[in-house]
DNA sequence: CTTGACAGTGAACGAGTGTTTACTATACAT
DNA sequence: ATGTATAGTAAACACTCGTTCACTGTCAAG
């Protein structure tokens, strides 16, 4: 940690600490009590001085939306680390034009390091297994297990998309000046339109396929 | 996910993928806005029902200071043994017609449960990272990671085989009556006669792929 | 001496935020 | 018919929260 004050640094500290306490960002007042100031405006200037040296961002005007935003793990990292992650296995839904097909909830679980996925540990991952053929072009077949990160797609992703209280998987295409919307990998299947009516769940990163 | 709406589901799924995004909780009125509510009342209700259920907590008139509580994590069966293995990964190697490519050793290693690839522990797996398109037809494609458990094939089975001094991933044809050939899953590819000259390494299990 | 960095006081403002009250509608079970 | 659960609209209120402006004090460097 370099180029902190002191007092930058336990400043620092009492956010992370009531960050791993609470799950939240702590309010200036929290911060303010924490440290015995009598203005608001003594928090202010020292979450201003942590932005300005890259240790946080914030969203102005939301509350407690600052963020850390230095990566305190990326300097400790060895490369052989073993990361191994639990990932709930979602049943049998459909991934191809919705069918009627129940979701089935849990059916199983799968333990996969986080290199091979390509995912973080912190975002939880949940995987669905594929029923249909929507995206055999895409080399998803019928019965693969697709693991999923919540997170924003971009364009050209493979999402889990929540349509009519179903989940299936769809290409993401958000070209410029165009609506975004989704699109199946197999030409024997419509596109949909459009995506503001439909709930992300999240991107596909990997497909594990027992042969 | 047990007792909870559809509707439910889907603002709790909103809200982590809110989360794992942002860092923040989301507020009511962006809750609202995103499912297209009129009223935060109607975020208060779902949120209230989470509540209810033991799936998030709050911290009353703090802003963004409720959590997820339960544990996604948490819901593994006593019969669901983790038994992870670790698995060499060796490196490119052609998947197609030999062309000259060397295998390049030992390129990384990944971890997965025995159950999702269908292997016993006891059997020293490797994987492959494919190269080529040779098996396209069985959805194996370029880059993709096959592991290989080493035991005798049976009719239909893909196989890892060493020609050459290269390891090729081919489909191991046994009929009877006819002596056993291996077989490209891709129809720009000629059949390999006869398999007494090959050494078969082992089956492949499952493919892993990133997307 | 001046300037800048750092640290803080004091006060107030406007917007964000959670929460309440009253209500409607639908579906299902008793 | 009645009650309950679920889902939501409408409106408003009080508090939280971030932010600004004006200011003071200490210390080090030029």
């Amino acid at each position: 940690m370099e180029n902190l004050t002191l007092r930058q640094q336990e400043i620092l500290g009492y956010i992370q600490l009531h960050m791993s306490q609470f799950d939240t960002w702590p309010s200036f007042r929290e911060i303010q009590s924490h440290f015995r100031f009598k203005s608001t405006n003594a928090v202010m200037g020292h979450l201003r001085a942590l932005e300005t040296k890259g240790y946080i961002s914030r969203v102005p005007g939301q509350a407690r939306s600052f963020r850390i935003t230095y990566d305190f793990n990326d300097d400790q990292r060895p490369e052989d680390a073993i990361d191994v992650i639990d990932i709930p296995v979602y049943g049998t839904i459909a991934a191809g034009y919705p069918d009627g097909v129940e979701p089935s909830g849990e059916i199983g679980r799968l333990q996969i390091d986080t290199k091979t996925v390509g995912v973080r540990r912190s975002r939880r991952c949940f995987a669905l297994k594929v029923s249909g053929e929507s995206m055999i072009d895409a080399g998803i077949y019928d019965g693969d297990i697709v693991i999923i990160e919540p997170y924003p797609p971009q364009n050209n992703d493979i999402v889990a998309a929540l349509i009519d209280g179903e989940t299936t998987l769809k290409r993401f295409i958000q070209e410029p000046g165009r609506a975004p919307f989704l699109k199946a990998e197999n030409d024997h299947y419509p596109e949909f339109h459009p995506v503001t009516e439909l709930i992300i769940q999240g991107i596909a990163k990997a497909v594990v396929r027992n042969l």
